[in-house]
DNA sequence: CCCTTAATTAAGTGATTACTACAATACACT
DNA sequence: AGTGTATTGTAGTAATCACTTAATTAAGGG
């Protein structure tokens, strides 16, 4: 259930959409394998790779198996990325900030060109 | 930018140790490659992976790369999780819902062996 | 111009991935 | 037991990955 397995997992564009189909509800092996242009042994293996970074679970019901979402493996995930946004937009916003309070003086106010009061 | 390379950059721990580094502020490349067991020459591949996914960005000052976080790529990732997860929370709840309401009736009503009522 | 520093690119290697076709398992119905 | 259905396991293969060392580009200073 690491990090280095949920993403790996999720970078598999079919199993991203077997998640997706997976969002409506638990679905057979079968039922997730119909769409699909690809063998029932491949999404079988793609399943397995789920289910080791613990992004699903699978249960018998006589010959199928069941699919269903893990929602605790998501919740990390979602968490990590969040928390590396957050940071980073805190920082963009303070420094957006920062460069808000201390433009104002840029130029035409201390150019040397303009200061010579030369006339008295 | 796409997804598949998001996720695929977020895979590997050493790519996400980078962006942990990076949370805290911009980074030259040398600097993101000291601490790391690596060459400079993988971290400078680890970058690569990391700009083609969206990730980061990279400037040059004098003979230095500077690397900078990309907020977007992260919202975006951070978005697709957190709507798996959102939507799938969601379900689970009003599947308790329902559960707390309906458990009370369950067999026993409608077995067919025991309504041959021949009592008569 | 030559040398150092910072970083990237190129080539090569061993490990892993995604797929297919075929074989094996598990359960239900007769 | 024997057949059909749902699913998983097992080679085998072509492609991709993470890494190393060696060569290359680019900027600055003598």
């Amino acid at each position: 259930m690491s990090m280095d397995h949920v993403f790996a997992a999720l970078a598999d564009p079919t199993r991203r959409a077997i998640i997706d189909r997976l969002r409506g509800g638990d679905k057979t092996a079968g039922e997730l394998a119909e769409p699909l242009p690809i063998s029932r042994s491949a999404v079988s293996q793609h399943l397995k790779v789920l289910e080791t970074a613990g992004l699903i679970t699978r249960s018998k019901s006589a010959q199928q198996r069941i699919v269903a979402l893990n929602a605790d493996a998501l919740t990390e995930a979602a968490g990590w990325l969040q928390a590396a946004h957050d940071e980073w937009q805190q920082r963009f916003d303070s420094l957006d900030r920062i460069l808000a309070e201390e433009v104002p003086t840029d130029t035409s106010t201390t150019d040397p060109s303009t200061t010579d009061r030369t006339a008295d």
